[in-house]
Formats: C-alpha cells, sequence, structure tokens
RNA sequence: CGCGGGGUGGAGCAGUCCGGAAGCUCGUCGGGCUCAUAACCCGAAGGUCACAGGUUCAAAUCCUGUCCCCGCAA
C-alpha cells in the first residue's frame, strides 16, 4: 500500500532520458536522479555532461536535487545510499546505458523500476528501437511502459501507445514525440487509476525482436542500395549521430536527405554526385538521393545547396 | 595534456607552403531580355581576412599567445 504522494527516483543518460524526465518533473520532481558520468572530451576542453546530468547545470528547481554521476550504478556507494535512505515508491529507469542490478531492481515495498521504451514491446527491444523501425520503413511505432526484469526489455508491461511515423520524419522529431506521447500516458494513467489497480501484462517472448545499439559501420551509408533505403539510413540517424559517406576521402555526415521524386532521368552509378540544379543528389541503385542538409568533417551541419556552392568541382566525383 | 579539421562581405568556399592592391559559387538590391521564369545578360552594395601582440618598406599569408566552432576516438 503506497500512502501519500508517489515519490520517484531517475535513472536514465541520454536525450531521450533527459526529455522524459523534464516532461515528468512538470508532474512531479524526481526525488534523486543518477545518470551515467561524464563522457571523455575532446581535447583540453571541459569534460561533457550526459544530457540528464546538463540538466542540472541550470540551477532553477533542479538544484534541490540529488544527483548522482555513476558508471556503476548497481554497486555505487552514493547510489546504494541513496537507494537505502532516501526513501522512494518506484524507480524510473530510461535510457540509463546500464543494467540495473539487486538491490535496486527489486527494493522491498517498491512499485519496481519502470522504463519508458519508444517500441510497442515485445518488438524492437534493446538500446535503439527508433533507429531500428525507422531503419526498418516503419510507418508506426509505439511506446511502452513496462516493469523491469531479468531480461532486457522483456518485463510485463504497464501501458502501450502507438506512434504514426512520417514518410520523411527523422529520429529526433519521433525521439521527441514518443517522449511526450510516453510520460503523458503514465501521467493519465498515475493521476486516474491507484496503484493498487495497476496491471502489468507480461509479454509474449516469442515475438520478440531486438534493436542493438547501432555500429559505427552502420552508420555509413550505402550507395548500392535504394534511394528509399538510404534516406532511411539518414533520418533513423539524425540529427546523431548522422549517417555518413565520404568525398575524396572526407567524412561527410548527411543530416537529411530525401529520394527523388520521379523517376529517374539520368543515368548514374551508385555514389556519384549530379551538381546540376538546386540540391545536390546522389545516385543510388534505383533513383536519386537529393541532399537537403550536410555537415562536412570539421563543418557545422549546413544545406546541401550551401555546400555545393563551396564545392571547387569540375569533374564527376563519387561518394563512398 | 587522445587524434584531427576550421574561423576570409549575408551563406558555402579558394587564397596561407613561396608576404606585394580581396577572389570563386550563390544570395541581396537595381537595370535589361523574355508571354513568363528559380533561366540568361549588365551593373551595384556589402569584408577591422576570429582576437591581441611581434617581425617587415609591406601581413589573410611569417612568429608568439588567446577565444570560439566542429569531425573522429572514447
Amino acid at each position: 500500500m503506497i500512502a501519500g504522494e508517489l515519490r520517484y527516483a531517475y535513472f536514465g543518460t541520454g536525450v531521450f532520458a533527459a526529455r522524459c524526465l523534464e516532461l515528468l518533473s512538470e508532474w512531479r520532481m524526481p526525488s534523486w536522479v543518477v545518470t551515467s558520468p561524464s563522457m571523455a572530451s575532446r581535447g583540453r576542453n571541459a569534460p561533457v555532461r550526459s544530457p540528464v546530468g546538463e540538466l542540472f547545470s541550470g540551477g532553477g528547481t533542479w538544484s534541490g536535487i540529488p544527483l548522482v554521476e555513476s558508471a556503476n550504478a548497481s554497486s555505487d556507494e552514493a547510489v546504494l545510499d541513496l537507494n537505502k535512505n532516501a526513501r522512494v515508491d518506484f524507480a524510473f529507469v530510461v535510457d540509463f546505458g546500464q543494467f540495473i542490478k539487486e538491490p535496486l531492481l527489486n527494493a522491498k515495498g517498491r512499485i519496481g523500476c519502470l522504463n519508458i521504451h519508444p517500441s510497442r514491446l515485445p518488438c524492437y527491444r534493446g538500446a535503439a528501437p527508433i533507429q531500428r523501425a525507422l531503419m526498418d520503413g516503419a510507418a508506426e511505432i509505439g511506446v511502452s511502459v513496462f516493469k523491469l526484469g531479468r531480461g532486457m526489455d522483456s518485463g510485463p508491461v504497464l501501458l502501450q501507445e502507438k506512434l504514426a511515423v512520417g514518410p520523411y520524419e527523422d529520429f529526433g522529431s519521433v525521439r521527441e514525440r514518443a517522449a511526450v506521447l510516453g510520460v503523458e500516458a503514465f501521467i493519465r494513467l498515475v493521476s486516474k487509476t491507484p496503484v493498487e489497480e495497476w496491471s502489468f501484462v507480461p509479454q509474449d517472448d516469442a515475438l520478440a525482436t531486438y534493436a542493438p545499439k547501432i555500429s559505427s559501420e552502420e552508420e555509413r551509408i550505402d550507395w548500392s542500395a535504394t534511394a528509399r533505403a538510404v534516406s532511411d539510413r539518414v533520418r533513423a540517424l539524425s540529427p546523431r549521430p548522422g549517417a555518413w559517406t565520404t568525398l575524396k576521402g572526407k567524412r561527410l555526415l548527411v543530416l537529411s536527405a530525401r529520394p527523388e521524386e520521379g523517376a529517374a532521368k539520368d543515368r548514374a552509378s551508385p555514389g556519384e554526385l549530379c551538381l546540376c540544379g538546386g540540391n545536390p543528389r546522389v545516385a543510388s541503385s534505383d533513383g536519386f538521393v537529393e541532399l537537403i542538409t550536410v555537415q562536412p568533417e570539421g563543418k557545422k551541419p549546413q544545406p546541401a545547396s550551401a555546400w555545393k556552392n563551396g564545392l571547387r568541382m569540375r569533374v564527376r566525383e563519387c561518394l563512398e
């Protein structure tokens, strides 16, 4: 029996986690927060905090909330200390990047650890559900709130929502909408239904599919794929980390691209760059892909047309 | 002190090694040609070459220091 206002701890690291936390905090502030530690940074610049840690940099309402940066939360003394002494009714573990083990996983007297996962479980379990779904060209994804169990993303589901995805929508946009949808659904539930009446529905493991983290090689564009596949990959990885290709040995991130409308008029081999007209176009196996936003190595993102203007190119070039 | 790229009119870039009058592709504004145009032609505006010192008759360019942006790797 949970008495009084629900209190929760929050474990999260990435952008999705930060956004969900931000939205949850409009409902209620977390009692304490754990995030993965700052990642090594470039050169002599100051270390970069995780997106969740970054929320605390602004101060404001966050300044009073305990924050622990830990690479191994389940055995970190500061975390265990909070877990023991700062009472909460449940924990959210969202986009955290670490497995949660005992004693955090099933602390007694608690509801458990809830996860907001941007897929319709049991599909796309794992680290990169939205990206994988977009790469697969999915027209609809979902958001699930479930209780952490033993296997990865395999616990019983508390609620689930569907989310239609636009044909040119990118990862960043879907992620944002998924966070809003998931958190709003949770808040709706928690404000209508007493905790005792929450029902958790087991997943059907036989139907499970997996969405593992995306490797650097998978971020590379294969121009011999179809125009649709190329653009799906581009939007699945935009705005970060970005799909990439190379021109004359230098890396070029492609942040926005579309399959060209209509039938291909010109013949070109995959990867060939065509600079006539407005935006530059690149040949794929079945037509051209129009580049819309690109980011050359060492530069900022820029409109592909601007990139084209700066290219001093007379001969035909190929992206690889 | 992980490796590396970059800061040049509003945008994207050349020029820097080998100091010697600010250039290219666009954009903007004006004019022309067109039934018409994002096409073409003519013209114009717009830059303390990131900042600060130094060398020099002369610095975007060479030397020293600083600030800022970004890719890779983690």
